[in-house]
DNA sequence: GCTCTATAAACGCTGCCTGT
DNA sequence: ACAGGCAGCGTTTATAGAGC
């Protein structure tokens, strides 16, 4: 069943038919009617690919996650984030593709979907300064939005409120009287490192506290090593607050082993943390994912669409309660 | 007859143009 | 204002024609 044959037996034009279905306002109520019912007795779809093929667009976006020999699509920050983007996207019957690029050169991988047209746009995760995939993108004209920050910033992003996010466990951490904070950071140099650090500076400049900061790349080995080290020299911080809920964890577990009770604050609110009591710093992910949908979606149809930055939420549970020293 | 190349038609749909 | 006609989207497949 195609539309030539709808429009037989509605006894319209093709042309007709095709405005009814697309929801155009100069066709008469009856005869919009009369269409529908034939479209609804036959169960008529129309035809995607022609449909692709007539409007050069697919309506399939996609998202693409880099292996990089840490964790891909195990954790709870992807699969928030990707229900947020379905959200939006199932809402308006768009598809999205969701692949992992593992081997070979990345940008030549960019350029075969770009080139082969499968997809309307992207939605760029992981951002790096000068991102080699921005310039690419940027060259092509091709629709995509970024998740995060970085120092060019030459693009339509969606992005966290890290230094906000950050500036909020540090104030926590004050207000329940901790005067020497260890902070342990992800990797440094990267885009969410920076800017929370940026945070944590702001908050030490502003609370009167100290706070030395220690790189553990959010990797939970890396953050007990670090603990392991300073505590041969003497530990005498009072508080800690970790670039992730899994860094906190395992330095909340490793401390406990040792009966050492302090305060520790995590990011990102993965379920571990409500489990174990962790508090913790909300990025409202789904949220960021929702809104990156909409952006690329309007981008991909010459629409307009502005950078946001989600806010963040401090969530308070018993890993800094009872603390007042 | 066979192989190779050039051209046309086909796929289903939508947007522009035209007519009432 | 409403509705019909038709080009054209990009690619594959069918057909015609040329050369051997």
């Amino acid at each position: 069943m195609k539309i030539k044959d709808i429009a037989k037996i509605a006894d319209v034009s093709v042309a007709t038919v095709s405005r009814v279905l697309n929801g155009a306002n100069n066709v008469s109520n009856e005869t919009k009617e009369k269409v529908l019912k034939v479209i609804n007795k036959y169960d008529y779809k129309p035809d995607k690919i022609a449909t692709s093929l007539r409007r050069k667009r697919t309506g399939m976006y996609a998202v693409i996650f880099s292996v990089k020999g840490g964790r891909v699509l195990e954790d709870t920050y992807s699969t928030k984030f990707l229900k947020g983007v379905l959200n939006f996207f199932s809402k308006k019957g768009l598809k999205l593709i969701v692949d992992i690029h593992e081997h070979g050169n990345i940008l030549e991988y960019y350029k075969d979907i770009i080139k082969s047209k499968i997809v309307d746009g992207f939605i760029l995760l992981d951002i790096r300064k000068n991102d080699e995939r921005v310039e690419l993108l940027n060259k092509e004209n091709f629709p995509y939005v970024v998740i995060g920050r970085n120092n060019e910033n030459n693009f339509v992003f969606v992005d966290s409120d890290n230094v906000s996010g950050a500036y909020m466990a540090i104030k926590h951490l004050s207000q329940i009287k901790c005067k020497k904070i260890l902070y342990i950071s992800g990797n440094k140099g990267i885009p969410v490192s920076d800017q929370r650090l940026v945070g944590v500076k702001n908050a030490e400049s502003d609370l009167k506290v100290q706070v030395d900061v220690q790189y553990a790349d959010f990797d939970e080995q890396k953050t007990v090593e670090i603990l392991k080290s300073i505590l041969k020299k003497g530990f005498d911080y009072d508080g800690i607050f970790c670039a992730s809920d899994l860094m906190a964890y395992s330095a909340m577990k490793f401390l406990q082993g040792l009966d050492i009770k302090i305060p520790i604050v995590g990011y990102d609110n993965i379920p571990l943390s409500e489990f174990v009591g962790l508090t913790t710093v909300d990025q409202n992910i789904a949220k960021i994912g929702y809104s990156a949908a909409q952006a690329v979606h309007s981008l991909a149809n010459n629409e307009d669409a502005v950078s946001l930055v989600v806010p963040s939420k401090l969530i308070k549970r018993k890993s800094t309660l009872n603390f007042n020293f």
